[in-house]
DNA sequence: TACAAGCCTCGTCATTTGGG
DNA sequence: CCCAAATGACGAGGCTTGTA
């Protein structure tokens, strides 16, 4: 058996193992622990529900306690959340309000900071640039490049670009920051690698393309395009690549910064248990004190 | 030292969610 | 309703550790 059908093998057990461990517990009260889910995933019978939904559940249970303590749960309500794809950066926000403390995911960074809104909630760029139109680009470690408009939210509107030949700059190599145009209509920002990226002013949509500094013809990748008039049937096809391509960026990025989340709520949910047993801990010696206070002893 | 096993990370696809 | 973002699921590869 290769390696990678092993893998695979174990995988898939492990998975129906761990689905029948939260099976079982369906019944009614949902416990799941945390370092089990850190490497397998938590699944509901249906696969749509994993820790997030567990979760979700337990802090409406957690901050309805007085209804639950009654028997009053709506199973309706439960049953909605079950079936609802959660977002990380909801449910921890949610926790966050509760319980001063914990750090909320932030979704936005206000301007007054004067760091970049869109750049704020990406992963420690190593160099940030700003268009002489008021765009950022942010060379991210290994070489990949961000794009954003001031408007956009997030790091939704950001377009990535992948240098092929990138990796660290070179040492000694001088960066600097390109405000004007140059005799082509475009916009050059000289990035790490001693490369610049060219932002073209045709079209409806900002085109971006990565240069050798002096070459007259583009070295790297061009992401965006003007959607202007596509005649060939090459052409159309090079720009459903292209399009693809930009999806698939984006997708990385989100996928990359949908873990970060992900990681950030289970700390989040880590460091909640510890308060909570903590805080069940002082009040079973509260109640015990009260006890021998209230019921002193007939020896 | 080779191999197995486990864990982690990443990229991609499919699907769901949420906002305009 | 459409589209982009978010997220689950899956496969692949790398790294570490234990063992024969």
């Amino acid at each position: 058996m290769s390696k990678c059908a092993r893998k695979k093998y174990i995988k898939t057990n492990l998975r129906q193992m761990t689905m029948e461990t939260v099976e079982s517990q369906h019944d009614g009260s949902i416990t799941a622990s945390l370092t089990e889910s850190k490497s397998a995933h938590l699944q509901t019978q249906t696969g749509q529900n994993s820790i997030p939904a567990l979760a979700q559940v337990a802090t409406i249970a957690e901050t309805d306690e007085s209804a639950e303590s009654e028997g009053v749960i709506d199973s309706h309500k439960r049953r909605e959340i079950l079936s609802r794809r959660p977002s990380y950066r909801k449910i921890l926000n949610e926790l966050s309000s509760d319980v001063p403390g914990v750090p909320k995911i932030e979704e936005e960074k206000s301007e007054e900071e004067g760091t970049p809104p869109n750049i704020a909630t990406m992963a420690v760029p190593t160099s940030i640039y700003q268009t002489s139109t008021g765009q950022y680009i942010a060379i991210a470690q290994g070489g990949t490049i961000q794009i954003s408009n001031p408007g956009s939210d997030g790091v939704q509107g950001l377009q990535a670009l992948t240098m092929t030949n990138s990796g660290a700059p070179p040492p000694g190599a001088t960066i600097v920051q390109y405000a004007a145009q140059s005799a082509d209509g475009t916009q050059q920002f000289f990035v790490p690698g001693s490369q610049v990226v060219v932002q073209a002013a045709t079209g409806d949509m900002p085109t971006y393309q990565i240069r050798a500094p002096t070459a007259a013809l583009p070295q790297g990748v061009v992401m965006a395009a003007s959607p202007g008039s596509l005649h060939s049937s090459q052409q159309l096809a090079e720009e459903a690549t292209r399009k693809r391509e930009l999806r698939l960026m984006k997708n990385r990025e989100a996928a990359k910064e949908c873990r970060r989340r992900k990681k950030e709520y289970v700390k989040c949910l880590e460091s909640r248990v510890a308060v909570l047993e903590v805080q069940n801990k002082k009040l079973i010696e509260e109640l015990e004190t009260l006890k021998d206070i209230c019921s002193p002893k007939t020896d």
